[in-house]
DNA sequence: GTGGTCTAGACCACG
DNA sequence: GTGGTCTAGACCACC
């Protein structure tokens, strides 16, 4: 069964995307793998303190991206194989590097900087 | 006065906060100064594509936060301080790098893999 | 449940506080009493024939005033006690009938004209 | 030559309707007259520190409601005759009235006590 | 031309 | 269904 850690809800992000990324995030980490059993709507609700229509949403989502397998009366499981889990790799870090990236040359910072910073913040957080 | 580049509205952060960040890391950038003049509402959102109250609302934000000054009839004009800067600076820096840490370490990123990748990805982009 | 009467919209003054004055001195007049719940946004705007914008402004207006309490999810309602009606019938008595009476002055009416002027109005509407 | 009071730019109506009503105020009052000059449009933005196409806005409705008479070279003059006015004083009346009346009653304020407030506030103000 | 306000429609999270 | 936010278009006063 997959765990779940709390949400922020002053983040900004819709939590059902939070809870998308979660799990892909879980997938790439190899924390959640195939054959892992998600947590009933209800229980994941409780659980995070939200309401069962943002779970049932972000499960949909999930389900349409067919990362999850949903079956009435069972509960739902993660369906993963090796190709999936290298492109959401792909996909989520060159999303999160480049925002990021960007944000910083912006802000004229340059490479040896950004490292400089990183690794600090990275010790830090 | 300040020149602007296109947005990419698929973005999912709302426009005028984009706007926001725009300014505020070119002003850590340094490319954006005290006393330079911004655009009109009309001309940057006919520039950027969008509705002129959205940069209204991105204006105003700013204005709150002692970054611009506006007056009917003329064009606003940037109001910087080297205290207002570092404090931007500091924010900003904090809230991009974290964001990115987190989800690294989400999906079971080393901070030494985070290092090489975000070598990498600066050349490329 | 507080019912509404329709609005002139061709009054001038914005529709927004044209909601304002009619929950005020709604509650001056005794028949919307603390306790009272309002009807939604969709349900005023749709029997205003507005946008449901314009009735959250009135509202947002009335909460930041605290002469409303607003949750997600139920109907909001009135929140309001003897001191804050009184403040309020007096605030409202002496806008309305300063700007009248200026009026009557700058067009040369006496007092006494006036209150025969007011006493006939006020049979005949 | 008509004089000319100063306006309250906290008042939320616009400019050039206060105006108008300064000027058809004074009209049923007796004190601007049929042939009475006006100031220039120069002037009167000066006289009223407001800026000049705000007078000429309004000047530019009394023309269509045939209450002056603008020739290019010459100062404008008003156009009056009895049955003008008296329509104006109808017209006038009844808006000021009406709207304090039915405030006045959604307040749920009696005649009486209407009549007795209006007293109390005529001397004051 | 400038900044500011009012109204409107679509979308989101939540009960 | 509920309240809240983002974007959009029209209008106003002013330079």
């Amino acid at each position: 069964m997959i765990s779940f850690m709390e949400f922020k809800p002053t983040d900004g992000t819709p939590i059902y995307q939070q809870i998308l990324l979660y799990i892909k995030r879980g997938a790439v980490a190899g924390t959640i793998r195939d054959g892992d059993e998600l947590p009933s709507r209800r229980e994941l609700s409780a659980l995070l303190g939200i309401n069962p229509n943002t779970v049932q949403k972000a499960f949909k989502m999930l389900e349409d991206e067919k990362l999850i397998e949903s079956q009435t009366g069972t509960k739902s499981s993660m369906t993963l194989n090796d190709a999936m889990i290298r492109k959401l790799r792909e996909d989520l870090l060159k999303d999160d590097i480049k925002s990021m990236t960007e944000a910083l040359r912006q802000m004229g910072i340059t490479k040896d900087e950004a490292l400089r910073l990183i690794e600090r913040f990275w010790e830090e957080i």
